[in-house]
DNA sequence: CAGCAACATCCCGTATAGCGGGAAGAACTA
DNA sequence: TAGTTCTTCCCGCTATACGGGATGTTGCTG
């Protein structure tokens, strides 16, 4: 953490953060216990960020929820825009070809970020899901980007990670994730069978750019019924799709 | 603007603000020349926001840009939650009856922000413009939600908004706007013939809430040859969603 | 229906956080 | 190699932000 930081506005961005899915409103006086502050200070807080329309009040209620400036400010997020533009063919390609659910996701610590989605055509699955994220360890994406993780940065990570069991196939050993990922750097793809959660599989492979970074995974999901059928075939489509898109970042394969 | 707000924070939230699709990443300086503050106020602003997640900053060239953090805030607005669990069936089936887009957006001043999205199966469309707001006089969407908008607040709103136009076929008078938004009430849906964009065409239909608030509009969307055959029958269709979406908030039909 | 509780909002005295000038260090360019 | 541009950091000064407590509103309960 910068010791030259503006402690108002980490107390706005933990105000901001305190609002989740699961605790989509605050009123300022739980908010203020919630917090350890005073009800004028959160109260300043949070009609500051109403002002700015990173939050509304409810006017019937006086209670406060995310507003939707945070729309425009997710949609500008830059890094997935270049990126964006690199797996538009490769993921509508891919989608066509298996006919299921695609994805794009980065790494951000022990966590996978979807960043771009493409729905199969008999999906109810919605935009909701956009930047959703869930666990590296137990999802194919989160695999394949820990896989090329430089190592002591992986190390980094490992340490202190307790890795949380999703379902009783999730791999929750160290020792047997880092075969793992030596195995899904054997393959040049990931799989997850019923390791974050029962029921679904899937398929991911490492994007790459012109320094040879990984830098993002494109996967296909579906229910594992659908799979189990042509594993080696999707496995196929992913891994060329994940080079078709790495190519549009710039990445040359080593003659 | 509230008097009791901390200016440190409104800072803060204009320098978030300052991040946009077209302008993707700033350096400490030209965004202290930008805003007419000094490098250290800014760089104090910037590295804390980055502490925060909200912003990163590339360790090569020291620029900044938006964070994944923001992925996070932006899945966890509240109101879509609710509306996004009414929406659920209506879109899809809306969706595979037409073959087209099936968006739902909501009002937010003069604008659109769309917040649900399914695609065509046929469509190259992605994430990225999930949040996308869009002008309200010109789309399907903006019409739905501005044909049940109480004459008060309408009027608020059209009081100095000098309607921009996009094509020749955009509605730029307020007289205009005032007799196609009774039309869209008379018809219960609205149009948008390439008014945002030559070669857009979509329908909209208004989505009501228990109190018989509009809340949402959905809307199918895709180039005009395939609409103009079967228009009647889309426009069926939308309604139909929309009733469909509004019952699941709990709308009932007067007797 | 009156009293009470819970909440949001606001005022004000105090002190500390934040501001900007300017310096230091790094990287780039002519 | 010197100059330029940029990010980062230090420090004195002052204006902002804090929290206690008061006020007003709304809803609940006896």
């Amino acid at each position: 953490m910068s010791r030259n930081r503006l402690r108002t506005v980490a107390s706005a961005a933990t105000v901001l953060k305190t609002f989740t899915a699961s605790r989509p409103d605050w009123g300022v006086s739980d908010l203020a216990a919630h917090l350890g502050k005073s009800t004028s200070s959160v109260h300043r807080i949070l009609s500051t960020l109403a002002d700015e329309k990173l939050l509304e009040q409810d006017p019937e209620t006086g209670r406060y929820k995310l507003g939707l400036a945070l729309f425009d400010l997710a949609a500008a997020v830059p890094s997935q825009r270049t990126l964006q533009e690199a797996v538009l063919l490769p993921m509508t390609d891919l989608r066509n070809t298996t006919r299921e659910t695609v994805q794009v996701g980065v790494l951000d610590g022990r966590h996978v970020v979807y960043v771009e989605r493409l729905d199969s055509p008999h999906s109810l699955r919605f935009f909701s899901e956009f930047g959703r994220r869930a666990d590296a360890h137990c999802t194919s994406t989160g695999k394949a980007l820990l896989a090329y993780t430089p190592t002591s940065r992986l190390d980094r990570l490992l340490k202190g990670w307790d890795l949380p069991q999703r379902t009783e196939h999730t791999i929750i050993a160290h020792s047997a994730l880092r075969a793992e990922l030596k195995r899904v750097r054997r393959r040049g793809f990931a799989t997850n069978r019923h390791e974050s959660a029962v029921g679904v599989v899937s398929i991911a492979a490492p994007i790459r750019d012109q320094r040879r970074t990984t830098v993002a995974a494109i996967s296909v999901a579906g229910p594992a019924e659908r799979f189990d059928e042509h594993q080696d075939s999707i496995a196929q489509a992913v891994t060329h799709a994940a080079l078709a898109a790495s190519r549009r970042l710039g990445f040359t394969v080593a003659a």
